[in-house]
DNA sequence: CTGAATTTGCAACATTATAACATTCGCAGA
DNA sequence: TCTGCGAATGTTATAATGTTGCAAATTCAG
C-alpha cells in the first residue's frame, strides 16, 4: 500500500482510482462511517486526476451528471473525506486531492507542478522530524502541518529546460 | 537583524514595528522601489500585532482612519510588500503577517497558535534542507515552499495544559 | 413500525480576491 | 517650468470560495 502513485509518470490511472475507492470503503467500514453515494461520488471525482480540484469544479462535475447539488453538499462531503484522511486540502490552491496514503498515519508533503498542475503526495520521515524538532526549540506543540512545495515536475522540466 | 521577534514573549512591540519599518524603507530604497504612503501604512497595520491579519481587516483599519479604500488598494499594497519580502501570506488563514527576516534569503516556516492566534516565523536550515532533499528524490525542482504548522504556543499550553 | 440521529436539500449570505478602466501622481528630460 | 510617460491609485463591479440555518429525507437500532 505504499509507493503507489507516481502522478508524473504514465500509469494505469483506473487502477489508481479503484484502489483508492477500495481503500476508502475499507477505512469507512473500519470506522463505522457511512460512505454514502454522494461522498463516494465526490471522492471518485477528486481522484479522476492527480490535479487538485476546486470545490466548485467538483460541484460542476456533479451538476454535469444531473446531480444538481449546492455548495454545502460538496463542502460537507469534502469535510467528511478529509476527516477520514481520504482527501487533503491544498491550502495554496484552495483545492482538494485524493490522499495516496489513506489509512496510514502521515504528514503529507505535496510537490505541486506549476506547469502541469499535478501534485504528488510524499511522506518523508526526515522532513517531519526536522519540522517537529524546529517547533520544539520554540516549545511549540505542533498539531498539524501544511507543507506545499511548488515547482516543476520532471516532465515539465524536460519540456521547458529553464526560464 | 536576526533572532528578533519572539511573539510568544512579552516584548517592546513598538520597537518591533519601528525596526520593521526602518528595514522596509532600507530595502525599498536599495531596490529603487517606492514605499508610498499607502504601502507604508498597510505594512504598519500588518505589524500592529503578531497575529496574521486578513486583507479585509487591513481595509477596515484603513477605513477607520478615514482613508476610504477599496479591496484592490489593499491587495495591491500587499502584493507589493510580498514582492519585496516585507510580508508573507499565510495560506491556511488567508491572512498576512509582517516578515521578521526581511531582506534575508529565507524559507519561512510559521508556527501558528490556534489559541492566541500569534504566528512565529522561523528559519531552520535543517528543515529547508530536508524538504529540498525530499523533492530531489522525485527529481522535482522546487521553487517555493509553504510551511505552516498549527498548534499551541508555550503560553497557551500553560493555560490549557491539555485537551 | 417508530423514533432518534445522521445526512441531504436548499436558500441566502459571508468572505476573499480580481478585472477593467479611468484618474492622478512623480519624475525625467525638453 | 512644462510636458509627457510610466507607475500608482481610485472606483465600480464581479468572480471565486466558503458558511449558516433550517427543513426534509434517509438510515438504522430497537
Amino acid at each position: 500500500m505504499s509507493a503507489r502513485a507516481l502522478p508524473y509518470r504514465p500509469h494505469d490511472h483506473d487502477a489508481c482510482v479503484s484502489q483508492a475507492m477500495a481503500d476508502a470503503r475499507a477505512i469507512c467500514q473500519q470506522h463505522g462511517a457511512r460512505l454514502t453515494t454522494t461522498r463516494e461520488r465526490v471522492l471518485e471525482i477528486i481522484w479522476q486526476s492527480h490535479k487538485p480540484l476546486g470545490a466548485y469544479d467538483v460541484l460542476a462535475k456533479l451538476a454535469s451528471e444531473g446531480h444538481s447539488a449546492a455548495p454545502p453538499t460538496v463542502y460537507r462531503a469534502l469535510d467528511f473525506l478529509q476527516q477520514y484522511g481520504l482527501v487533503h486540502r491544498i491550502a495554496s490552491l484552495n483545492a482538494f486531492i485524493g490522499c495516496a496514503h489513506a489509512g496510514e498515519l502521515h504528514t503529507g508533503m505535496f510537490l505541486i507542478c506549476r506547469c502541469c498542475g499535478n501534485a504528488l503526495e510524499l511522506t518523508t520521515t526526515s522532513v517531519s522530524k526536522a519540522i517537529h524538532e524546529a517547533a520544539s526549540t520554540q516549545a511549540f506543540r505542533s498539531e498539524s502541518v501544511i507543507l506545499e512545495v511548488t515547482g516543476l515536475c520532471p516532465n515539465c522540466q524536460a519540456e521547458q529546460p529553464d526560464e
